[in-house]
DNA sequence: CTGCCGGGAGAAAGCGCTTTCTGGAAGCGC
DNA sequence: GCGCTTCCAGAAAGCGCTTTCTCCCGGCAG
């Protein structure tokens, strides 16, 4: 901001003809202030369009009404759900959310927990956080630290190896399973896996789930038949063009994501492999436009708006000295039309 | 922030035995300072986990780094996708994004604009705002004419009817109407059109566009050819619905947005209409899931991204005293598989 | 050898608020 | 009617920085 005239609380309160003490009441409600001066007071500031400025308000006083929430990448569907809830609560609760991408630059979200430290934010949400590193893990408690030494909030979504915060999981695990159990119940015996880089704690539980629940059934999972691949459409993408090009007997394919799935389906559509009708298909997350594809994506859904909205009132209620909550969601299967019983 | 012991200057200061203002200028590295005071200064900071007071330097400076970004929906992917453009620069130059979602309510796009005032962001982006309402645009235009009198710069995505400031007009009349004509030559003569409310801008300009090119053809778009309603995925779905119960001539639909395309796409599918075969289907964005849907979806497609940096570019360069400017964006017909050839 | 100039460091004045603290004018009981 | 509590409004002290302004010191020309 280029240091222009800007309405001050001392022109509303010498236009009022009182002090700046009486106007900073009259305006804040609070206090008592005489109706004669209050209206005098209101008058004024509405005649000059004045606005407080935050910044002299939040150093004079203790209060902030902004949240810090750091995500991957918004346009991914995934985190632009779990923002919309993200944005409803702050919505509800007058609160200014201050945004930051990392681009899944580990590095980059370090850097902007400094920068929402510095000013100051009530909270900081991490969305979908999570790498298995410890390198990562040590300077990111570094910084947040010191920062809910200093009385600031920390929620997280998705699971965290050390970080020991309040945090919303979904039951990546159990839901994995679930979906396995389902695909095995439809008679499918061959899987494939299309799973983002393993340096993701979300990947990993979900890998596992699925996993394992195989294994209780007396399938093993080979580890080629788990493509690694990045984790977004064009990552589903070529994963599913490996799998088809090297393809073996698999009847079934489960895409961690359903933004990897997404990929997958057209990867399939353009090699002519029909789905389900040649091989079935399910993904993850339960992301809106999933029941809009052809055929509709048999997935485990998570309530990615409520996960937000969640991880939203955790960061909002005080939560000093008491123990990091857990909030766990449920994932639940949705059979629809990607997976064929045979 | 509750009001806990938080590292200051002043511990810095004191920790490397100098004076606050040394501290100050070591850390800020612009004037001169010793190389042994600075190191020590460097030295203290690092040991105290020392993070400045944005608030305080806002307050003392003039410099911000953040600018406000209001849209109607983060999780609408033609917002989200114009936000990661928007990120990108932001994270670019070092900017905090405060981004708010009016979830379509002009009272909240004014109180959040208020907000962002009182923030004293350095800039504020309106992305498809733009209300056919003569009442909301002299409240809006109430509250920017004083944050921009103050030195704040304003930018706006998409055509404001009064509005005098920096702009990014996507061509939607143009690109609406290089649609018909691209629709006209592969054959079709009975259009439909599934509109969002109309006022809204982005709807106006997009629906005379397409009109008009029609009307060169001689063929006319009468009142009840265009379904008016939300401008949601569900609204789309809605409207398809409607059309699809009351009219059977039609062989071309026109969906104002992709999101109300993929609602369509859909309520077609429910009700054993296929498309193309049955029936064609176009839309408008080219948000990047349009691709992926079955069939592929024709569309106009927009530079999302860019849109998003562009704005973020003109809110950054400086504009005081200039006229304002606008960058328009070509909008290009992608001719996909939804569409047949009669 | 004296006088000046310049660079590096400290003192101090705010930035625009909130919030004690203080003082004066009513209002009350006795 | 006098001292007491209340209530209201003003004065003033910061919040944590940046940024003059000032001062001190060494180095250089005269």
């Amino acid at each position: 901001m280029t240091g222009r005239p800007h309405v001050t609380l001392e022109d509303v309160a010498r236009t009022a003809q009182v002090s700046l003490a009486t106007a900073s009441r009259a305006l804040n409600g609070a206090t008592s202030v005489g109706p004669t001066l209050r209206d005098r007071v209101l008058a004024a500031a509405e005649e000059l369009a004045y606005t407080p400025n935050a910044h002299a308000r939040a150093l004079a006083g203790s209060s902030h009404q902004t949240v810090g929430v750091i995500c991957h990448d918004v346009s991914d569907p995934y985190f632009a759900t779990i923002a919309r809830g993200v944005m409803r609560v702050a919505g509800e609760n007058d609160l200014l959310v201050m945004l930051a991408s990392t681009f899944r630059d580990p590095q980059k979200e370090i850097a902007y927990v400094s920068m929402l430290r510095a000013q100051r934010a009530s909270a900081i949400l991490l969305i979908g956080s999570g790498f298995e590193d410890r390198a990562w893990e040590r300077a990111l408690a570094a910084e947040l630290e010191p920062y809910r030494r200093g009385g600031g909030q920390v929620a997280v979504v998705s699971r965290h190896r050390s970080l020991r915060v309040d945090s919303v999981q979904p039951d990546n695990r159990a839901g994995a399973a679930d979906l396995a159990r389902a695909l095995l119940d439809l008679g499918h015996r061959r899987f494939a896996v299309l799973a983002g880089p393993r340096r993701l704690t979300t990947v990993v539980d979900r890998l596992d789930g699925f996993r394992d629940a195989l294994a209780d059934a007396g399938i093993a999972l080979a580890d080629d038949d788990v493509i690694e691949s990045g984790f977004t459409r064009d990552g589903g993408h070529a994963a599913m063009r490996e799998l088809l090009a090297r393809r073996r007997d698999v009847t079934c394919v489960f895409a961690v994501t359903d933004v990897m799935a997404i990929g997958a389906l057209t990867a399939a559509r353009e090699a002519g492999v029909s789905v389900p009708d040649d091989i079935s298909l399910a993904g993850f997350d339960d992301i809106p436009v999933v029941r809009d594809l052809t055929p509709a994506l048999t997935t485990v859904a998570l309530p990615l708006e409520q996960l937000g909205e969640q991880a939203m009132r955790l960061a909002i209620r005080d939560n000093r000295g008491k123990r990091s909550r857990v909030v766990r969601m449920p994932a639940d299967v949705v059979v629809r039309d990607s997976v064929a019983r045979l």
